[in-house]
RNA sequence: GUGCCCGUAGCUCAACCGGAUAGAGCACCGGCCUUCUAAGCCGGGGGUUGUGGGUUCAAGUCCCGCCGGGCGCGCCA
């Protein structure tokens, strides 16, 4: 929705014709209005006299006056000074603010909600994790961010697509279905080594025990064929050499258990899938976090897209053949080296059917692409920059959000994790150690691409250390005043207003007049972090208002005036917790 | 070694893409509950924005050097 009660907008408007009057040159000038940090520089601050002054060669505080000396009247601005190095400082009468009550309680879920993305569709990428076992914490953090950020940016007027790409192909889900055969082969009876890599989580002995259940010992087979060909492990060389020894007994061991199982490795592969894929999912949904669409990796392969791109990229000159290896001349579009495509063993890398998967993005009709990452994926993003251009597409049309590591902290320590030994933290501990609506907001309050640390007995304390439940609280108490005064909200909607002049009632005004623009910053940066740090400032004026005034007074013109704007600052409150995926309680 | 990110109060972090006296919370000190929820409010101390230069009316913010930290640099994903 198109806010009829624009005040900056108007204000600019204002000034870009006064600033026409005094000068034709003036008038091509970008009018940037901020607010000050200091109240008494105004509601609105404007620089253009300063920016101006040396292409026009005058004085600033002069140009200024001279800016101000044409403005057009209005009943927006009460007053309008020259102040500093040539600041023009505008005050907007309180009748103007004391408007944005009513605008607030007829738009109600609505309100804050803008065109400034003007319908430009997004894909917006997040979590992707492997379907190889449980979110952890660092999963989560992606989660609650994308989510937020899909909201916000549908609030400020983007089409937003939100999408898991399930790997589904790769080797990772081999080694998943691997590890499960061989637990199922231990559930048996049969004495297999279990390799250090395979998953060793105890989602896998569960997984190996429904097997079990379902097909009985169909897929049991000897020990000796299992371990056939499958090299030793070398535990007393380099970090280097055991690592390639235990790839390739892993390897060894995928391949015995294709060849041995036939068309049963399919059956574990897919049950395996189902049951990560379904746990992810309701983890997700139980954490307030929804799908468009959950991409399949597979059907790239299925379905002949991933054929197409690399068709596309062959018969552009974009590849080239070396040492039985398929590469893709990435550097030709400004990455560092050139990229393996298809390996001399005949298999992809996992690059070749994510360059399809991006190329779909765009077919499907996106106009900008946001991936978000972790932090070990950011040298990959000049490889599929370069693959998108190489496919004609607009490099600065993909966007890669990385989102920085997650440390847990308790009682002042970090949590010690190791995921080698399978313990690390789940998001779904994290939820409930913590509960949703902190963990939720905990997550956001970072800039993305810094490190978070997650105080775990913050997150848990009900306390006033803990900025969700202060947010929280403000909307609880709104709600007990009502209770409390037992009125028809309804009636609120055409409360006169003029009784809102006290300067914590111009301040709430002027809070509830930013939120439109807070959204929509908050989209342009791909910021959420910037509305949860709104949103304590709105509930602390909101606490101080209550603490210094009686809202239910006997004046009855004050007291529908004053429930007015908290009613509003409450629906205001509420859009922005929604918007974080945070519950908003009536009481607590 | 090379590339990217980061360095702001004792601690955790903001700062509206270059604006005015760098702001919150925690911690510390002092006040406020017979009045709509004290999970709250009011007041106080605390800073050479890692460091040295540069750009300009104006720099935490932009450019260069250095110091310190994180991450990446596979025919892995």
């Amino acid at each position: 929705m198109i806010l009829a009660l624009d005040i900056k907008s108007q204000l600019t408007d204002l000034i870009r014709a006064a600033c026409a009057a005094v000068s034709p040159q003036a008038s091509e000038l970008s009018i940037v209005l901020e607010r000050p940090k200091n109240a008494q520089h105004g509601d609105y601050a404007c620089n253009v006299a300063m920016q101006a002054a040396k292409q026009l060669k005058r004085n600033p505080r002069e140009l200024a006056q001279a800016i101000v000396a044409a403005l057009p009247a209005s009943c927006l601005i009460g007053k309008a000074e020259i102040a500093g190095a040539g600041f023009i400082n505008f005050f907007i009468g309180i009748g103007a603010k004391q408007a944005v009550v009513r605008e607030v309680l007829a738009a109600g879920v609505r309100y804050g909600e803008t065109d400034r993305g003007r319908g430009q569709k997004i894909s917006l990428e997040f979590v992707s994790s492997n379907p190889t076992g449980p979110l952890h914490v660092a999963h989560g953090r992606a989660a609650a961010f994308g989510a937020s950020l899909a909201n916000v940016m549908a609030a400020a007027g983007f089409v937003v697509q939100r999408e898991y790409y399930v790997n589904d192909a790769g080797r990772q889900m081999d080694i998943l279905t691997a590890s499960t055969w061989l637990r199922y082969l231990q559930l048996a009876g049969a004495d297999v080594p279990y390799p250090p890599n395979a998953y060793q989580g105890d989602y896998v002995q569960a997984m190996a025990q429904e097997i079990l259940a379902q097909y009985g010992a169909r897929m049991a087979r000897t020990v000796t064929a299992v371990m056939t060909n499958v090299p030793a492990l070398k535990e007393d060389a380099c970090e280097k050499d055991r690592e390639t020894a235990r790839d390739a007994r892993i390897d060894a061991l995928i391949a015995n258990a294709k060849q041995l199982l036939g068309g049963d490795f399919r059956l574990i592969h897919a049950h395996a899938l189902k049951v990560q894929v379904d746990d992810m999912r309701a983890d997700l949904t139980e954490f307030g976090v929804d799908y468009d669409c959950w991409y399949s990796e597979q059907s790239l392969y299925d379905n002949g897209l991933l054929d197409q791109a690399l068709g596309k990229l062959i018969a552009a000159g974009h590849t080239y053949e070396e040492d039985g290896a398929l590469w893709f001349r990435a550097t030709q579009f400004g990455d560092e080296k050139d990229r393996v495509l298809r390996r001399s063993n005949g298999q992809y890398t996992y690059f070749a059917p994510d360059i399809a998967y991006h190329a779909s993005k765009y077919d499907r009709g996106a106009e900008v692409v946001i991936d978000l990452w972790g932090p070990d994926h950011h040298g990959y993003i000049p490889r599929v920059r370069a693959a998108i251009a190489a496919l004609g597409r607009d490099p600065e049309k993909f966007i890669v959000i990385i989102s920085q590591l997650v440390k847990l902290y308790r009682e002042g320590q970090p949590v010690k994790l190791s995921t080698r030994a399978g313990n690390y933290v789940t998001l779904r501990d994290l939820r409930t150690e913590v509960g949703r609506d902190a963990a939720r907001f905990f997550y956001i309050l970072r800039k993305s691409d810094q490190q978070l640390d997650f105080d775990l007995d913050l997150a848990k304390s009900q306390s006033n250390d803990n900025p969700v439940y202060y947010i929280q609280y403000a909307h609880a108490r709104i709600s007990s005043v009502f209770e409390r005064w037992g009125g028809d909200r309804a009636l609120l909607q055409d409360a006169k207003l003029d009784a809102l002049t006290n300067e914590r009632e111009a301040q709430l005004l002027q809070t509830l007049l930013d939120y439109p623009e807070v959204i929509a910053n908050a989209a342009l940066d791909y910021a959420p972090h910037a509305l949860a740090y709104y949103l304590k400032d709105l509930a602390g004026h909101l606490h101080s208002y209550y603490n210094a005034e009686q809202f239910l007074v006997d004046d009855d013109a004050l007291k529908l005036a004053r429930l007015a704007l908290i009613a509003a600052v409450q629906q205001v409150l509420r859009n922005g917790l929604v918007l974080l995926g945070v519950s908003a309680p009536e009481r607590m």
